[in-house]
DNA sequence: ATCGTTGCAAAATATTTGCAGTTGA
DNA sequence: TCAACTGCAAATATTTTGCAACGAT
């Protein structure tokens, strides 16, 4: 992982732009698959290195959701909330503001320096409520 | 995984009484190491067979953490926040109370039906701030 | 031309699972 | 007794990495 100066790849480019078109907060595999769609020879090791790339640089970051051992990744960089439903497992974006989270932002709680968070929400999504009933 | 009795077991207990007593959000391959000490034939899928298990009949959690690839499971079932060193990478609790959080709970939230939240703040501990001066 | 990046394939890590034998209720 | 559970080992899933070729600057 070079320190120097990062070039502006088409590999990186495109794995930029499907994260971002993505709603769904896609696992490194997904994102592959639709990656492919654009350029068929990429690799999947490329996709997870510029992942890694993606995130030193702020433009992407990890989730990692309980209910899986496979990381999801997010393409929103503005910080927001998410929630994910325990019996489909997708995950998504709340458009809920929690004040309180920002103002613990660039404080020291504990004496640790807060400087960003991940939180999601768990529960029944409404279209798993929905088939529910 | 069965539906019926579950039945109290050695190696369960051990399990639970390790993540009970371990202040570190330990992974299962750390888990592992400290319940062998007890019961030097524990397997490590029995380790993550029971990790299931408990999460199932609520005792125990699994945290989601966005800065590694292995997952940290939390005994301490009462709802609160957690901290995460994004130099050394421990997760601690936050003895932080966020009413805000516990009233979403319960509660349905653009439609979703929400029943917990799981939290990380992340940014430098004490410990790795005093290292840096 | 330089050096960050890529594809490929193999390695490393993490988690899950089949099965035959064991054990708690 | 007997179904839940275990240890073991193999399978699977996920992520990382070495390397020679490639390509952005």
């Amino acid at each position: 992982m070079p320190i120097c100066q990062r070039r502006n790849t088409r590999q990186r480019q495109v794995v930029l732009e499907e994260l971002q078109a993505c709603r769904t907060h896609p696992t490194a595999g997904e994102l592959y698959k639709s990656v492919r769609e654009h350029l068929p020879r990429i690799s999947l090791g490329t996709v997870y290195r510029n992942l890694e790339i993606l995130q030193e640089v702020g433009q992407a970051n990890r989730l990692s959701c309980c209910s899986s051992s496979e990381a999801r990744y997010d393409g929103r960089t503005a910080p927001h909330l998410h929630f994910q439903c325990r019996h489909c497992q997708q995950v998504r974006d709340l458009d809920v503001v929690l004040p309180l989270l920002d103002d613990l932002v660039d404080t020291m709680v504990e004496d640790h320096e807060v400087s960003g968070y991940n939180v999601v929400f768990e529960g029944t999504c409404r279209d798993c409520l929905a088939h529910a009933r």
